[in-house]
Order: structure tokens, then sequence, then C-alpha cells
DNA sequence: TTGTAAGCGTTATCAA
DNA sequence: TTGATAACGCTTACAA
């Protein structure tokens, strides 16, 4: 590896003029400029960014902790973040937790003994004193951790409302809601906007919640319990899409038909939420926006310039699809 | 932050010896040890792996460059390294090509500023003399790259034609192909697997040939330009499962009936094919054994032990679902 | 069994 | 305008 010795011996000048030069600091005369950059091309010179890193004390890294990439949502997410982060020469760590707080601990430690700048996490169990003691800037996303904590996340809460709401306009009287885990401040949002909806119309039915996991089969079980039990359900609102999902492959395998007989609304919007048929209708959050948005605010932290707000809620939108259109 | 020097201090030894008690190397008087391994513990120190890694000259950490990290397949993969390698303490730089190749070498450079222990690739445009010069171990990821770096892929060809036979079995005498990209290598296997089965039993028609993007929207348009030429066609083998998803969609637009009027099968896996209705009929990868076994790979490689084989082709399996079966 | 000190490749301070 | 040189926090000969 050629290193900056190398470089300064083959110009004929001290390490202290190739560091000038390559920094853009201090005075370099213009001729000696062009020598130490002629050695530099020729040797193909590229700085270590170890050293540099222990000597600035940061590192140009950022690290991204969410519970699980394989889950459509984060890839969007990261995809967002090392847009916008790479562009401003950072690199990203990517760290699964499956949403569990050792872990979220144990690459917290990690992130910070290789000297990350600065740590976007989503997490629902990560608390104040957990990480306060960090010493770079952390924001949370998606789900916020905690007044201290910037945060960017969407509106749950108006979100599953208007899903709600949609459902009961297309002529449903029996609205059930599978339900995100409860640990999972989005999904308690959600439910409390599903139960604000139900309730303004009289519709409340406790009977009609059903909590599952963020996941297929899960969700598939529980609507198939809940449709057993209580067949004249006739409008379903998911915690998330995925959970749409499995609730519209239970529904099929009972015999409904969406959106006839079941018509059923999801949340999150991923991408392949079209895919499926019927598409589905769904509350669709700007992912990758509120990736981009949490990236420019922790660069923004990270850079010591001033950040507008400490916290960021998007507006969702409600894309009415096939599942809930008869 | 404190520091192995702080440590040092309040133990009363040297550094040399807290590093030594850190590392479990050379001799240590096991009372010392107790001593040092107490401060260590009360001020809640943690080594610095910057300054490590300036002396040792390696990371902990390597680099993954997908095309894009958004697209399912990779998310699988992604997780998978990520897996294997945090088992041995690695942490994973994702970087996001797009497939371009100045992305891709942009971050190799920054990757080996960065001092990691080695890079997985998902790539079809680089060449050996492009990363050669490289001082970390490199290993390709589903698509080889040359043989003279090892790789990690599946058999794309023979998976191709198990498809295409299979189209043929179910009694499609019209069978099309909407193909990946030319210049990505396992199209081109896919596309080979394709033209040898169907010439196999005599139905190869060149006509029925259709390049497109590995995305839905460009199969969708590929597949609807073909399907309206060539109304005849019965069965159509997909670049991949988000191009197959493209031309059930393609199929639905111009109101075949899939399976009964038209078959389609798609390749990949992609944890995603099953919620497509009708369910895709697929050659499925190993995708997350892929993932692993390119990381154990990667660690054999930096951890300076033999490995076994330089080339590894998973086989493939056919997964027949609804969208084939009449 | 322990400590001293050199060195990893940079940056920044201070003289020259 | 430039060059020595002391950091940054760690590891490892080598000496004690």
């Amino acid at each position: 590896m050629v290193t900056m010795r190398d470089v300064a011996k083959r110009a004929g000048v001290s390490v202290a003029t190739v560091s000038r030069v390559l920094n853009d600091s201090g005075y370099v005369n213009e001729d000696t400029r062009k020598t130490v950059l002629a050695a530099i091309e020729e040797m193909k010179f590229k700085p270590n960014s170890v050293a540099r890193s222990l000597f600035k004390k940061q590192s140009k890294t950022i690290g991204l902790i969410v519970p699980d990439i394989n889950n459509p949502f984060f890839p969007q997410l990261a995809r967002a973040v090392e847009d916008v982060t790479s562009e401003s020469d950072f690199t990203v760590f990517l760290c699964n937790s499956d949403g569990k707080i050792d872990k979220e601990i144990r690459y917290f430690d990690m992130l910070q003994q290789k000297y990350v700048d600065g740590v976007l996490v989503v997490s629902n169990t990560l608390k104040p004193e957990h990480i306060s003691h960090y010493n770079f800037p952390i924001i949370a996303l998606d789900r916020p951790l905690d007044s201290t904590i910037p945060y960017v996340t969407c509106n749950n809460y108006e979100g599953a409302r208007k899903a709600t709401q949609h459902l009961i306009e297309c002529g449903c009287v029996r609205v059930a809601h599978i339900s995100g885990p409860e640990n999972i401040a989005n999904a308690k949002d959600r439910l409390k906007g599903y139960e604000d909806a139900v309730s303004e119309v009289g519709l409340y039915d406790e009977n009609l919640i059903f909590p599952a996991e963020y996941q297929i089969e899960s969700a598939k079980q529980a609507a198939f319990k809940l449709l057993t039990k209580y067949p004249d359900i006739d409008g379903v609102f998911a915690g998330n899409d995925v959970m749409a999902i499995g609730v519209i492959k239970a529904a099929e395998l009972l015999g409904y038909k969406v959106p006839e007989q079941l018509k059923v609304v999801g949340f999150d919007g991923i991408e392949f939420g079209e895919i499926i048929s019927p598409e589905l209708t769904t509350v669709s959050q700007p992912i990758y926006q509120m990736g981009s948005t949490a990236a420019s605010m922790l660069l923004d932290l990270i850079e010591g310039r001033p950040i507008h707000q400490k916290e960021t809620t998007f507006q969702v939108e409600l894309l009415v699809k096939r599942s809930t259109q008869t």
C-alpha cells in the first residue's frame, strides 16, 4: 500500500506538504502542488481513511440498525439512507437487530468502537438510558424512541383512521382489525386510529380486534380464526401490507371473494402491494422520503449544522385499489 | 472517551499489560489480570477499533456491493451475509451500485481506503483488470465475474431448461421467453436454457424471444407487445420473478386467463412470489444459502483458512404453483 | 511477569 | 511557503 510518505519522497517534499495539497489546507506553492498532484496520480495514492479517522475522531461512516432488511419497507429505507449519505461520501453499516434489544445494544457498541459519526435506528425497545451515553448523534426512524431523540415517522393514527373510514364508506358494517404487535408504537397508534373511527359511527366491537405479528403467516392465521368465528365480518384493516396479504390469503382459503364479500386495507405502501391480486388498497407512507429526510438530518447533526426540527411526521395517503372496490 | 491509557492508570499498570489482558496474549499474572479486568469493567472501557485497525491493517469489516438493495432477492442475500459475518464480529458496509461500473469502482476504492478485509460483489460489468490490484479477497455473488475470482451462483441454465420443459409438459406449444438484460450473465444462461429446451422439441421460434429489464414495468410492456403480436402464445418463461409478475399483469390487461389460457413461470423464488395471485410457478434459488456460503468463503479467505472450492454452483428447484396448473 | 518505546498513516502545530 | 514533530489509541518487540 502506498502511503503519504511514499508520495512525499517521490515528490521531493515532506508529508506535511502532501497532506496540505490533499486537504487544500494552508499555503502551498502552485508548482509544488502540481508536483505533488502528479506523484499522487502516478502512484495511484489513496489516503488511508483509518489513519485519518484515528486522528480526526470521525470516520465518514454511519450505522443503520433495522429489525430485518429482509422485511419489505426496510430495503426502501436503506436505499434512501445510502443514497443521501453516499452523496456526502459516507458509508453505511447495515445492522439487523431482529428487534431484540441486546442485539441493538451490541450493534451500538460495535458502531461506537468503529467511530461511526452517527446512527439511524428503527427500534421499539430502546430507551434513552440505553443510548444517551453514546457520543454521536442518533435519529430514530419509523418509530419514535423518546422525546429526547430526534425522529422521523409518519402519521400512523391518522392513516389508520382514514383506512377504517374508507372501509365504512364502502359500506362495511363489521370492520375488523388485525393489529400489529402491541409493543410496537406504530401498531398501537394504528389500533387507536381504528378504534376511534369505528367508535365514531357506533361500530366498535372489541371482538373484532385481533393481534398478530408483522408477517404474512401470522396474519393469515389470525384472520382465519377471526373470520371463522365472525363470518359476518365484511371489512378488515390490517396492521400493515404484509399482514393484509395474509388476510387476503385466509379469505381466499375460506372462500370469501375480495373485494365483493370482504374488503381489505393495508398500511405502508410497499412496492409489492401492487403485485398482489386484487391490488391492495393501502395507506401509503413516503418511505423513501422518510429515509432520506432522516439521513439528511443525521448529516446535519454530524456536520454541526442547525437542524430545523427535531421531529418530522410525514402525512400518509390512502391509495384506493381493487381490494376495496366493488 | 476512555482509552487504554486511562484503564492502565486506574489499574496501576502499563498500557501493554492492559493490551495483553484484552487480547489474551503473552503472560500476565492472574492478580493483575483481575485488577485490569475490574478497571475495564468500572470504566466501561471499549477498545478503539480504529486504532487497532490501523496497526493490524484489518478492520473486521467487509463490503457488500449489490445493484440495488431495493430489488427483492438482494435483501435476502444481504441478510444472509450479515448473519454469517456478524457471527464472527464483522460489520457489513452496504453499497448500491445500480449496476454501474463507475459506482462499483468508487465503492471498491472507498472500501479499500477503509481497510475492509474483503468484499462480496454482485456485478455484471467488473473485469479482473478492474479489481485485481485490491489487496483484499473478493468473491462474486450471484453472477460470476471471471474464472480468477471465486464465486457463488446457481445453475441458471439448468433452471431455465426445467422451467421451459415444465411449460411444454403442461401442453404449451407456443412458449415465449421474456429475457433479462443481455449483458447480465445469468440472463444469458437462462436464455440458453430456454432455447435448448424449445429446440429439443422443435418449438423454437426466435420471434418469441423478447428482451427486457429485470423490472415489472419493463417486462409488462414487453409481454404486452409480444402477446399482441403473437396471440397464440400459451406459455411464457420470464427472466425472473419480478418480470413474471409484469407478464401476468400484461396478460390480465389483455384478457388472458392465467393459467387457463396462458401459463407463466418465473425464476428466483423470491419470497413474494407466493403473494401474487395466481401464485407463481418459479425456479427457486437457495438465496439465503448462496449468501451465507459466499460470506463463509470470504471469512475463510480473510482468516487464511484453506477454501474448499473456488466455485460453488447451487442447484435450483422447480416450484410448481398455480400459475401453470390448470 | 511487566514496562518502554516504536510504529500503524494521517493531521495540525509550530518553527524555520 | 515548507518541514519537523507530536499527537490519535492501539499492538508488539524487546528489555528489564
